[in-house]
DNA sequence: GCAAATTGTTTCGGTTCCGTTTCAGTTTAA
DNA sequence: TTAAACTGAAACGGAACCGAAACAATTTGC
């Protein structure tokens, strides 16, 4: 079943998410690498820099530096792959799951505050 | 009439969203940009810098360098208040419009193609 | 009239991110 | 065995952003 919404909804719906993550004192994440995160913890794993990278359509580096950075905030973890030694295992935390479980609350928290 | 949707779907809907922002080759925003762009054009005029940093709760500059950065991009324009002419009040823009129309529509077609 | 308050901008030093290129380690294939 | 291909990371210069402080322009209040 698909979600109903109308596009005035659905961008008052963005706002107020938005705003709530921008008022946190938590540092936002920024757009690539808030992508990465969710496909991290929503797509099946196995996940590879090589494999985000062509999944998002950007290049290697960024997928390395933003592990880097959320590797740093324990969002997530790398593990070197033992069957292919070139491989890097990018790992779900914790941490990165509570965050990625308040973030979908919010969502829902913000679509009932909404207006008719 | 509230949304109904399920954090999963939530957070599948987000990352699609995301994901096709990424991938587009147009620069993305940052989240506080997103944050004052949609805050502009949902919320009622007029808007000043000073009113959009208390909405954010973050500083000015941070507003003012937003504005430069998405007044290059057409996306907001900005007029001196002739009534009191300390204030700057920020003004939509037909490109602006578009973008966010656009981004609007986009939520709806990622909302449709989620599975059930 | 003139000091104080208000508004938005600029400057400062520092951090983070970007794309490109280069690199080290590993695997594949001739 | 050894050259080629592949993977992720590091190095590089440039751009954008950050918070804090200083700033010019304008308005307010005495």
């Amino acid at each position: 079943m698909s979600i109903a919404m109308r596009p005035s909804q659905a961008l008052r719906l963005w706002q107020q998410v938005m705003l709530s993550q921008v008022r946190d004192d938590e540092p936002d994440l920024t757009m690539r690498q808030t992508a990465i995160l969710f496909t991290i913890y929503l797509d099946p794993p196995p996940h590879t820099v090589r494999g985000l990278a062509a999944r998002l359509n950007v290049t290697k580096p960024v997928i390395t530096r933003a592990l880097d950075t959320m590797g740093a905030l324990k969002l997530v973890s790398r593990h070197r792959d033992e069957l292919d030694k070139r491989n890097v295992l990018i790992k779900r935390t914790v941490e990165g799951a509570l965050f990625v479980e308040r973030f979908g609350d919010g969502i829902i928290a913000r679509a009932h505050e909404l207006p008719i």
